[in-house]
DNA sequence: CTGTTAGCGCATTCAT
DNA sequence: ATGAATGCGCTAACAG
């Protein structure tokens, strides 16, 4: 249905004028009279003109937007990061497309597509739990716009990366544990493809090593995520000759379903069972016992992501840098630990 | 930095074609030879040629994209409802541009101008606590851009609405709490300009009335619906020389503040003081005791939404409807009450 | 300071 | 079945 749409054109007809000239006085151009600049601002805003960026990025070969692909954004800490995110590349001119990929590896897929058709100038991105193929990522780098990961990084690529500190937050979680008298600590852990899964694994084993605690491959699950499946390793973990006396999860969604089973199924908690978890979602506030839980910086992991990215996009492909920044973790105790 | 991208030029040129014939190959055109047809295809996957939309966009005067307004959605079931829109939509062939307005008058402002610039075909809008001047919506109109409204809607601008029966829903939820003998009903309401402040409270009183029990402007309570004040209020509950033995609240994020302020206060739920919330969002489930809500059909609200914005899209302006869709709420006991 | 011209990448009409 | 020419709305290089 959409009506006309108004133009320079119709701006510059009306006033008798070029278009040219209109189109100075509306980017602000130096070499335009006084009187005319207000005239044309003055009619443009009348009319409710709105440059159409459909023809100004086809002639600057930018869109002047950026693009965003999460892994979900339901129930996580990703709509933080999407705001910050957002307003960090609002300051510096830029809009953002965002895109969720619910955990699929196609949809992820379909997603990177949807950032080619629109031509962003670069993409953040956090991969899905399945990702393992990288092809998709490698197209962005072929066409010569930029990538930064955070969060899910993709390691085997030599692009900037926005991660916390997984081994150490991992290391503190399960050292808080161990001063809490715990001796038998358990890990559900997420998919090894997963670096996230991988740090914080070792940085749970470190901990152990040093307080001279075996690392016991029984107390050791990796599990794919999908939430419902948490029920069967709990169930594991009960029924364990020696059940484990705390269990440092993976990340948060993860450590509230275990609570909630272990609740479920009368294990006093942390007293039995302490539990851990790693990211501080708002839920983990609210459950009782509440979470302990290991916090991210969430708005800091946006602006230094996008930060990153327009670095990218100044730069000459030449100098290119692929920097991981590594931010600082918090450990915050609550009641199940 | 960004390297030079493909275009049909390119192809062109390696094929020795000309570039209107790739354009038809590409557009899977009738009149193309079949050999032809599949050689352009080749070399196009082969190129990563990916077309450029706005080009595209400029010549078809649509950009085959929709934009969604949300107030928030960082805590809220707003990121469930863009899901299912953007599900609908990509069924469609349309993309979707995501902005949120962090409840703020003035972000919602900036975020119109971003689906203006971005010439979005159709905008999906619930919108902030705060708006109560509705002229950048009523911008989109006289630009022929097709708007609808859901959830957060605007009263007194006549487009299509997707709602759910909120009279209805607060009205099954009081008439609950009655069922379990309470009698001092009090309500937690939201900024009175909001539509669903209205209609939620209406149910309330209603359902009252029905059962006989008096209407007390003492237990109703209007807040701007910043989490941080619901504080204030509870001390104003709890300080009554006649304590409300319930709550109604307007939306759970401010049910479950109460659970926990109440908790605090020592305040046993639900045999003191019950309360039910609205919308039920992830967090009640998890709360303890957990929350009784009414349920709203979140997937369908974002279906409904967008099968209405294409309804319009498709029309011509001279028909143009204005349904207003009210889905059916669903009361969801636990233990709260 | 302002008008004219060209061209961004593509779909489309008109030729052939 | 294919090529050439036109134009979407705008900016920028070139004239004046």
């Amino acid at each position: 249905m959409a009506k006309h749409q108004i133009t320079i054109i119709d701006i510059a007809n009306q006033l008798g004028i070029s278009k040219s000239t209109v189109s100075r006085a509306l980017t602000g151009h130096q070499s335009v009279h006084q009187h005319t600049r207000e005239k044309v601002l003055a009619l443009a805003a009348e009319l409710e003109y709105e440059k159409n960026m459909f023809s100004i990025s086809l002639i600057k070969k930018s869109s002047k937007t950026l693009g965003i692909i999460v892994p979900e954004f339901s129930r996580s800490f990703f709509p933080q990061i999407i705001i910050a995110a957002q307003k960090a590349a609002k300051e510096a001119g830029y809009d953002m497309i965002i895109a969720q990929s619910n955990e699929s590896y196609e949809t992820e897929l379909a997603n990177t597509k949807v950032m080619l058709a629109h031509r962003v100038d670069g993409v953040l991105i956090s991969m899905t739990r399945e990702t393992n193929n990288y092809d998709h990522f490698k197209t962005f780098h072929r066409k010569g716009i930029p990538i930064v990961f955070f969060n899910r990084v993709c390691e085997e690529m030599i692009v900037p990366k926005v991660v916390v500190d997984d081994f150490d937050g991992a290391f503190l979680a399960v050292e808080h544990l161990i001063k809490q008298g715990k001796k038998r600590i358990a890990h559900l852990s997420g998919p090894e493809t997963l670096a996230v899964s991988k740090k914080r694994k070792a940085g749970y084993i470190k901990a152990l090593e040093k307080y001279g605690l075996p690392v016991d491959e029984d107390l050791i699950i990796h599990y794919d995520l999908s939430i419902s499946k948490v029920k069967i390793y709990i169930n594991y973990f009960l029924n364990l000759e020696k059940r484990p006396d705390a269990i440092f999860a993976i990340n948060d969604p993860t450590a509230i379903e275990l609570i909630q089973l272990l609740k479920a199924a009368d294990v006093k908690i942390p007293k039995e069972i302490a539990v851990v978890g790693f990211s501080n979602d708002f839920a983990g506030s609210i459950i009782e016992p509440s979470l302990t839980t290991v916090e991210q910086p969430i708005n800091e992991i946006g602006e230094t992501a996008v930060k990153l990215l327009l670095d990218q996009i100044d730069r000459e492909a030449k100098d290119w840098k692929a920097p991981t920044i590594m931010l600082k973790t918090n450990l915050i105790i609550r009641n199940s630990s």
